[in-house]
DNA sequence: CAAGTGACATGTCATCGGGCGGCC
DNA sequence: GGCCGCCCGATGACATGTCACTTG
């Protein structure tokens, strides 16, 4: 498995990833698409306030996280670092090679050769700094987002585990994605695997993960998990939510034989997951030696330390807290959830996987998963200001180097008069996680941004104060349809008060946040939806003939359903259907 | 002694079949 | 009356963390 170099945290030192670096470097490329002529609209959902309200508590919880982390302050920084760069969603990185994806998927375990993750999502938000022509589209960029990232989170900042028995074990989280990006009719794989993040084995010791010994990495076994829905049309993907949740860690090397299901992992190691997105061709055969055709997206938050028995009583805790199907284990589950389901923070019914696919049931699970990433985004009035520090150390060791002599990441709140500006900067940055898909590394330019920023969508006159610069920089992005349905939709306040004490401060009205923008959209489409699904499964059987346009037929029924449940196809991937 | 294994209690979820009502 | 679709409860498979025991 080929990893993409990346620059050494001293060469990247000088540019600190923190948000604000990332908002005046997104400012600066967006200055430059200012004036350019915009594309066709993509997506109107950014246009409405209430939206933007649920991406400013998005950005807002992110940060509370970050905030509340109680790890010591050398996992505070890594947790704030992977924070700052984890507001993006992650684009693809074209790989010369890659071993895995091709053959039976096994490999030896290879290890993220540059340090911990950090470097990593620096290098990713490093990439924001340039200015990027404004080109034409390419819909077979692909940009991935993490949909339940506040709830990887809330793991990550104790250092998430996750169990592996021979029978192997669901990952809880699992690993949930929107794709956005790609050729609507063009056939993908969508794959994930696990590498090792870095070259040590990890022991619990005083309440602390700590390094010992040497990782082993010349276990082999199956190492990459392909999407049930694989192969599908690129429609398909972008869809709706892409769940992992039946995939399974196992430390039975015997396992890969006779399961896909399962992935191997040794014990008391820490991974990393990623997500692939390999286009296949017409043979239906995937073309991995084309980087151009295979994309991977790495989440930092969603690293994990594998274990046969939870060591961390946090981590067991949280995974009561929040997996359904632990429910059992919850001492005071009558007092502490005596209220109705939608009070609830935990996932309920959307906890299996099916629930994200199916299109009926998905938004369940969307929703009280959202429900649970945003319910405490109103219950904190400021945020935490992130200061970078220039010497941020990439390995575990580093950091801890970097904390003894002072240099580390610091989290503090701003004070009251702040607010307001930390809400632009919260939005901008949240605007960002939920709609600006990451950007391509390789070559130093990208496309991808300006299929975001050129497609103007969004309003520039939206209710947010100070919001011209995001108007220019962050027009028409394509919504997330989860995140968006689920906070407006299902986003069930604990303190309505607190809420609108929220709105106000962000300078939304109710009357605009009733105020549904996407609604004209919807009108246009919505006649046209069977056809345009006929259409894409035609294309798609064009292009791919070896591969049956089932499922897209399938999708015609799946969204004349929702459209009878009054579900608008705004709130779902909108790909232009006027060429 | 730390790590791994398997049984266990509890809860979730998918599936199946019966009952019911509408339609031809 | 037959067929079909929908609803609902029963059931078994499966997922969960815990705990006692085994292993190295």
């Amino acid at each position: 498995m080929h990893l993409q170099q990346l620059p050494s945290p001293s060469a990247v030192s000088d540019k600190p990833a923190s948000a604000d670096y990332v908002f005046t470097h997104i400012v600066a490329a967006g200055d430059t698409l200012e004036n350019e002529p915009p594309l066709k609209r993509l997506s109107t959902g950014m246009r409405n306030p209430s939206n933007a309200l649920d991406y400013v508590s998005a950005a807002r919880d992110d940060r509370e996280s970050a905030d509340k982390c109680d790890l010591p302050e050398s996992s505070q920084a890594r947790v704030d670092f992977a924070f700052s760069s984890a507001m993006f969603a992650y684009s693809g990185q074209p790989l010369p090679a890659l071993p895995p994806l091709s053959g039976p998927y096994m490999t030896p375990h290879p290890v993220i050769s540059n340090g911990p993750y950090n470097g990593l999502s620096y290098a990713y938000s490093q990439q924001y700094g340039q200015t990027y022509p404004n080109t034409a589209v390419y819909p077979g960029k692909a940009q991935v987002y993490l949909c339940n990232r506040a709830l990887w989170f809330k793991f990550h900042r104790h250092q998430t585990e996750m169990i592996v028995t021979k029978q192997g074990r669901r990952m809880f989280p699992f690993l949930s994605v929107s794709v956005a990006g790609l050729d609507p009719t063009c056939h993908y794989n969508i794959v994930v695997d696990v590498i090792l993040s870095d070259p040590n084995h990890w022991r619990f010791q005083g309440g602390k993960w700590i390094p010992c010994g040497k990782a082993d990495t010349n276990v082999t076994g199956n190492r990459v998990y392909m999407h049930p829905d694989s192969p599908n049309t690129g429609a398909h993907w972008m869809r709706q939510e892409i769940s992992f949740g039946k995939l399974k860690l196992t430390n039975n090397k015997g396992a890969s034989s006779n399961s896909t299901q399962m992935i191997v992992l040794q014990s008391l190691h820490k991974y990393q997951p990623r997500v692939h997105v390999i286009e296949i061709n017409k043979s239906g055969e995937e073309e991995t030696s084309d980087p151009d055709r295979v994309q991977t997206f790495t989440f930092p938050e969603t690293q994990f330390i594998t274990v046969t028995a939870y060591q961390n009583t946090d981590i067991t805790q949280l995974k009561i807290d929040h997996n359904p199907f632990a429910k059992g284990f919850r001492d005071n589950y009558d007092k502490s959830y005596s209220g109705s389901d939608a009070d609830r923070l935990t996932p309920t019914l959307g906890g299996s996987p099916q629930s994200q696919m199916l299109p009926g049931s998905q938004y369940a699970m969307t929703s009280t998963l959202f429900q649970e990433q945003f319910v405490n985004s109103y219950t904190k009035s400021c945020f935490p200001t992130l200061t970078p520090d220039p010497g941020l150390a990439t390995s575990n060791q580093s950091q801890e180097s970097s904390l003894a002599s002072g240099q580390h990441w610091l989290v503090s709140s701003t004070a009251a008069p702040l607010y307001e500006t930390d809400i632009n900067t919260a939005a901008l940055l949240s605007y960002a996680t939920a709609g600006v898909k990451g950007l391509p590394f390789t070559g130093g330019t990208s496309t991808s941004l300006d299929y975001y920023t050129s497609s103007a969508g969004w309003d520039s006159q939206g209710s947010l104060e100070n919001s011209s610069k995001t108007s220019s920089i962050l027009p028409g992005w394509v919504l997330d349809a989860g995140l968006e349905r689920s906070t407006r939709s299902n986003y069930m306040p604990e303190d309505g008060d607190r809420l609108e004490i929220d709105r106000s401060a962000l300078g939304v009205s109710k009357e605009l946040e009733g105020e549904d923008a996407t609604d004209s959209t919807w009108t246009e489409t919505q006649s046209s939806i069977k056809s345009v699904d006929s259409r894409i499964s035609e294309e798609a059987q064009l292009k791919n003939p070896s591969i049956s346009p089932v499922s897209d037929v399938q999708t015609a029924k799946d969204m004349q359903n929702r459209v009878k449940n009054g579900i608008k196809e705004s709130d779902f991937f909108h790909f232009d259907t006027q060429t």
